[in-house]
DNA sequence: GTAAAGGTGTATACCGGTAAAGTAACAGGC
DNA sequence: GCCTGTTACTTTACCGGTATACACCTTTAC
């Protein structure tokens, strides 16, 4: 079985087999009727000449390519790895490849990718998608989204998730809460939990002036930018409700450079629970996500929709957790009034 | 132009310009001898049906796929994301996709994801192998190595580092300096970085101690298990070398949980110079690898090899360079004899 | 004993591109 | 006017698989 100059392919295997190329086809998709011993003969054959599927000409004749593309911004965002590990694990249990495709938001680079993965791939998953990108696929080639986009969506909820986080800081007696948000214009899942914030404020009569709310663009350095706005502000929030950790890690930055502590002079909560909240200085309390949970969930719906069985629900939606940590306390006798 | 039911083809596109086949594909592929009459009633065409190449096709026919294929255990290591992004640039410029296929270490895992880019890249990339894996391409693909292994590869100097690193702390006036290792059995980026580090000391006459000498394992988990090793002994050293910065991490974590202070403690320094050294408490002095230009450059060997314009170096090793942040500082006076 | 049914394997026609060879028309050299 | 060269296309033959239809041999039904 050394390494053969010229690729080996199914017509090499057939001639070694004394069979037809079909029949080696059919043996190695595992396609009933046949003989065990043509498919022992076979398989042999297949062993002694090292044959590999050309997986080109497997999708550009059987439209089918074993492979499961991911298109992401970034693969270095915690939210993203943490997806993919759920993702990959489903797909390696159906017996799928998984390959990742990044477009670093450049809309030239992400139509040039999804109009590779449209042949390539027997399915998309669509991760943090930084606005509805499904409709580049249109039929061709089944999408699911992991985020509030899309037909076919896997999403936590967003909504009862700020609503929790923000009923955790009411209930500790803060009443001056700020919030960072994500790019709400751009993606969904920002705006709803922009919306949760702000009616569990109003629910609790709670008035949010404008300058409460800062763009902290879902990024860290955002989120220190906009916490830093917060923070000198005349009359500064006791607390800040982030959209996600990366974000609300900027505004602890922000807050230890203007020599704030946390919790004692600010209360920080966080969205997603990625890994970095846990070794932060103070560890951050945050609305978990279960996103390796949800990444496997994507996954096996996509997975699904190839097979062509028709899965239960199109939208799964994720409950939402709040993990606490030390980043929240109540406010300091002499701040915490409104 | 609507999404098209039917995947629009050449010969959709043909028929409306009125054209062969082979005169649109010329047209796409920028071939010249043509009018420029015909180049712009195909570009017409082009545009009329919305059509977009089968890459499958493409790749089938042509034996190019334009994307390059990389090879990794894993994409939320900094060192691997950040190679990643060198990569990504020079595959887009060069105008070909890039594509990222996980192993997590399994070598079953290994075994499909090569025979899938064997067929279907057009070269692979090996980020941070855990053995010498290029053999399993054999001469079908080229391939390029981020790492000390392979035939060719991009690598930094590990020897030297390992031996700034050194050379600093013995500047200092440590004398008790311990290695947390990587994995050396599988890893020669880990073995040269040992090698440089144990040529130092003995090149300063100074006796390194079997037990100075930890397996770190490249992780935190490990570093930090290594370091409570290192910092009980009867005779702890004053000053570790980690051979990466995940593990000098769990070793500054380590150092933390025993209640000692770095630098005035103990003096640390890493090798990789990822981004969270820099945000660490207190930052991490550490060995630098241009880790985003290596990936650049990997690339574009790679790119020059698909070509095939041989390309003037097979090995390209960079230089590494000590950053110095507050991690390390002289020994306390009472522990700094040896 | 013949027909229908079932199991097993083969022949052929594609999938959507590209390479390579072929053709037609025209220009220029001598 | 003939040969050679060039330009601008077209024709043909694949790349390496899969779907479909069908051919052959037994077995079973009546």
């Amino acid at each position: 079985m050394a390494e053969p100059l010229t690729p080996v392919t199914l017509a090499d295997v057939a001639q070694v087999a004394g069979v037809s190329k079909m029949t080696v086809s059919n043996v190695i998709n595992n396609k009933p009727s046949m003989s065990n011993e043509t498919r022992q003969r076979v398989q042999r054959a297949l062993e002694a000449t090292g044959y590999v599927v050309n997986p080109a000409a497997r999708a550009l004749a059987g439209r089918r390519s074993n492979l499961i593309g991911v298109l992401t911004p970034r693969v270095n965002w915690p939210f993203v790895t943490e997806v993919l590990h759920g993702a990959s694990v489903a797909a390696e249990a159906a017996g799928l490849n998984l390959g990742i495709f990044t477009t670093a938001n450049n809309p030239t680079l992400e139509r040039e990718r999804a109009t590779l993965l449209r042949t390539l791939a027997d399915g998309v998953l669509l991760v943090a998608p930084s606005a509805d990108e499904e409709h580049i696929f249109g039929q061709a080639v089944p999408v699911v989204t992991l985020g509030a986009h899309g037909q076919r969506s896997i999403q936590v909820d967003n909504h009862t998730g700020a609503a929790i986080a923000t009923r955790h800081l009411l209930g500790l007696g803060h009443r001056r809460i700020a919030h960072l948000r994500g790019k709400h214009s751009h993606i969904l899942d920002a705006a709803q939990r922009e919306a949760g914030f702000l009616a569990t404020m109003q629910a609790a009569g709670q008035a949010v002036p404008p300058e409460y709310l800062q763009d902290g663009e879902f990024s860290e350095e955002g989120g220190e930018r906009a916490a830093r706005v917060l923070l000198t502000l005349p009359e500064p929030p006791t607390a800040i409700f982030a959209a996600n950790d990366r974000s609300a890690i900027g505004a602890l930055r922000a807050a230890h450079a203007l020599g704030l502590r946390v919790p004692q002079d600010l209360s920080l909560v966080g969205f997603d629970d990625i890994h970095a909240t846990s070794v932060t200085d103070p560890p951050l309390t945050t609305v978990r996500q279960p996103l390796e949970k949800m990444g496997e969930t994507a996954a096996r719906l996509l997975i699904d929709l190839i097979r062509g069985t028709e899965p239960a629900q199109s939208h799964v939606i994720f409950p939402a957790t709040l993990v606490t940590r030390a980043s929240t306390a109540p406010p300091r006798a002499d701040r915490g009034s409104s």
